[in-house]
DNA sequence: AATGAATGAGAGTTCATTCAT
DNA sequence: AATGAATGAACTCTCATTCAT
C-alpha cells in the first residue's frame, strides 16, 4: 500500500512540476510561448512524458486556469475579517483588480478565453461561479445594510463584477492607455468608487 | 473613365468578398480559424490573390476591426436625437451591448485583442478612443444636468464603459451562463440600470 | 517608314529604362532584390509589360551583364595611350580591380555567376572573351618587350587575369577581411605587383 | 551505456545522411535546388525530421562548408612531408586547384558565397582563415629560402592564393572554356608556375 | 502596346501528438 | 514510467509568369 501511495504522490508532484513550468512560460510569453516542447524542456523531460500526466495542451491550460481561481478565492477568503460590508466589497474589488493586473495572462485565461474553458456546459463553470458567489455574498451584505437600494443581490453583484472585469480587461488590453500614466490609478479608484456609490452620494 | 471606375468597383467588391469570407470564418472559429488558405478557398481564389488586396492576414483583421468601429460609431451618431441625457446614455449603452452580443467576435477583435490592434502607441488607438469620446460626451451631459454627483466626467465615463465592456465580455465568454436563460436579459438591464442609478435612487 | 523607326526607337528606350531600373535594384540589394514586380514598379509599368521587351528575368540579367562588359571594355580602350607595356598592364589591372570593387554585384554577374551566363556554349562567351583578349594583348606586349620570360602569352595572361579575378572575388566576398582595414590597399597593390614582378626582381 | 552510444551513432548517421542528400542536391542544381522538402524526400523522411538534426537550411549548408574545409585542411597537412618549400607550395597549389575542380559546388560554398558564411565578423572566418594560414606558412618558407624576393610573407601569400582562387573560380564558372580542352591542363599548370616563378626565372 | 488580375507552385518552418522501444 | 524520433498537416507569404481584355 505504501508503494501505491508513493506513486500517487510522485504523480502529483510531476503534475505540479509540469503546471509550474507551463505557468512560467505562459506568464513570460503568453499562450503561444507554451508549447509542449518548451514545457518538456523546462522540466527536463521528453514531450511524450507530459502526455502521461495530461491529456493534451488544453488540459494543462485548464488546470492553470483552475489554479488561478484557487488563488483568487484564497484572496477572497481573507476578506471575511473585515466587518463593514461596503469596505469589504471595496477591498475585495481592489484585490480583484490587483490580481488581474499582476497576473494578466492568467486572468485572461480565467475570464476571457473561450479556448481553454471552452463552451463547456454550465456545470463545468464551477470555479468562476464560486468566485462570483463569494463576491455576491458581500454585495448582499451591503444591500442588507441598506447601503444600496433594495434590488436583487445577484443583479447588483453582476453589475459590480462587470465593472471590475471591464476595468481589468480594458487595462490589460491597453485600451485605457490614452489616460496619462500618473492619473491612471486615481481614475481607476474613482471609477470603482463611482460604481460603489451609496444612495444619495 | 468608365473602365477605371468599374475596375475600382471590382476591386472594392473583391475586398468586400475577402472581408466577408474572413468574417464568417472568424465568427465560426476565432482568429485561428481564419487562415489565408481558408479565405482563399471560401472565395474560390488562390491564396496569393488575397495578397493583391490586403498586405497580410493582420491587415484583414484590422479592416474587420475598423468596419466594426464604423458600425458602432454610426450607431452612436443616431443617439443625438434623444434629448434627455440619461435616456441617451441608457439607450447608447443598450446599443453598445446589443452590438457586442450580435457581433461577439468582432467586438472581441475591437476591444479585447492585442493581436490585431497590437500594442500600438496611444495615437494609433484612434478608433476605440473615438468611440469612447462619444460616450464620454453623453456622460458629461448627465453630470451637467445634475444626474450624477459632480465628478470628473472622464472618470465616470470610464466606470460606465467598464461596466458595459465587462458585461459584454462576460456574456460573450459565457461567464454568465449560470444565469437562467429567461432572466438573463432582465438581469443585464437591471445591472446596467444599477450602474446608471441617479443620486438618491 | 518614319513610323516604324520611331517605334524601334521607342522600344529601345523602353528596354533601356527596364535595364536601368533592374540595374539600380540589383546594385541596391543584389539578385534577390530584382523581382519582375519591383522593376515594373520602378518604371511605373505593369509586370506584364516587361515581357514584351525581354523574354524573362534571366534575359534581363544577361543584358545587364553585357552592359557591364561594355563598360569594362571601354575602360580598357582608354589604356591604348599608355606607351610602356608593363605600365599599361599595371594600370589596366588596377582599372579592373577598381571596376570590380565599385560594381561588385555586376562584376559577380559577369564573372562569377552560372545562373545568368549559364552553361552556354563557347560562342556565347563573346563578351568575357573579348575582355580577356584586350588584356592578353597587353601581356603579349610585355613578353615582346622582354619584361617577362618567354612563354606563351595566353598562359601568362591567364595567370595574371586569375590573380586579378581572385583578388576581386576574395575581396567582394569578404574573404580578406581578416586584414586590417588600413593595410588592405597596400597589400592588394603589393600582391598585384608581385604577380607582375619582372625577371630577376 | 551501449544504448546511449548506439543512439549517438544513429543520430550521427542521420546527420550524415542528411548532409549527403543535401550535397547531392547541391551539386546537381546549386543552392536553390536544395530545399528542405527535397532533402526530406531524398532520405525518405518528413521535412520536419530534418529540423531534429539541423537548425535550419543554412545550418546544413554551413556544415557542408565545414566538411569541405576539413577535407581541404587534411590535404594540406599531408604536405608537411615535402621538404623543398617551393615544391611544397607547388604541390599544395595543385591540391587546392584539384580540390576546387573536383568539388566545385562545395568550393563555391566555401570561398565564394555570402549566403552561407554570411557577412560574419572577422573572428567567425576561422575556417577559411585557417586554410590560408597553412598556405601562408609555406609561402614564408619560400621567402626564407630566398626563392622569392624579400617581401612580406602575407602579401605574397595573398597574391598566390588569389591566383589559385581566381583560376578555380574562372574554371568552375566556365570562363576559360574558350581554351581548347586538351590544352587546358597544360595552361593551368603553366599559369600557376608563372605565379610561382623564382627570381630571375 | 499595355494592363493587372490571377495563378500555381513552392519556399522554410513549427507543432501537437503518437508510438515503438 | 519514460523516451525521443518521427510525423503530417498546417502555417504565412513570395514570385515569375500568363492571358483575357
Amino acid at each position: 500500500m505504501g508503494i501505491s501511495e508513493r506513486k500517487k504522490r510522485d504523480a502529483a508532484k510531476m503534475r505540479s512540476r509540469i503546471l509550474e513550468a507551463a505557468m512560467q512560460l505562459f506568464v513570460t510569453g503568453g499562450y503561444d510561448n507554451v508549447t509542449m516542447r518548451s514545457i518538456a524542456a523546462k522540466i527536463e523531460y521528453s514531450p511524450g512524458t507530459i502526455y502521461l500526466y495530461f491529456q493534451n495542451k488544453n488540459d494543462i491550460m485548464l488546470q492553470l486556469c483552475y489554479q488561478g481561481f484557487e488563488r483568487l478565492l484564497a484572496h477572497q477568503d481573507a476578506l471575511e475579517k473585515i466587518a463593514d460590508p461596503l469596505e469589504r466589497l471595496s477591498v475585495g474589488g481592489r484585490y480583484y483588480l490587483a490580481f488581474a493586473l499582476e497576473n494578466p495572462e492568467i486572468y485572461e485565461l480565467m475570464f476571457a478565453s473561450t479556448e481553454v474553458l471552452g463552451d463547456s456546459g454550465p456545470d463545468e463553470e464551477a470555479a468562476p461561479l464560486k468566485a462570483f458567489r463569494g463576491f455576491a455574498k458581500n454585495v448582499k451584505a451591503c444591500l442588507d445594510a441598506g447601503i444600496f437600494s433594495p434590488a436583487e443581490a445577484e443583479t447588483t453583484a453582476i453589475a459590480l463584477w462587470a465593472t471590475l472585469h471591464g476595468l481589468a480587461s480594458l487595462l490589460i488590453k491597453g485600451r485605457l492607455r490614452f489616460l496619462p500614466e500618473e492619473s491612471l490609478n486615481k481614475v481607476i479608484d474613482q471609477a470603482f468608487a463611482f460604481s460603489l456609490r451609496k444612495r444619495g452620494e
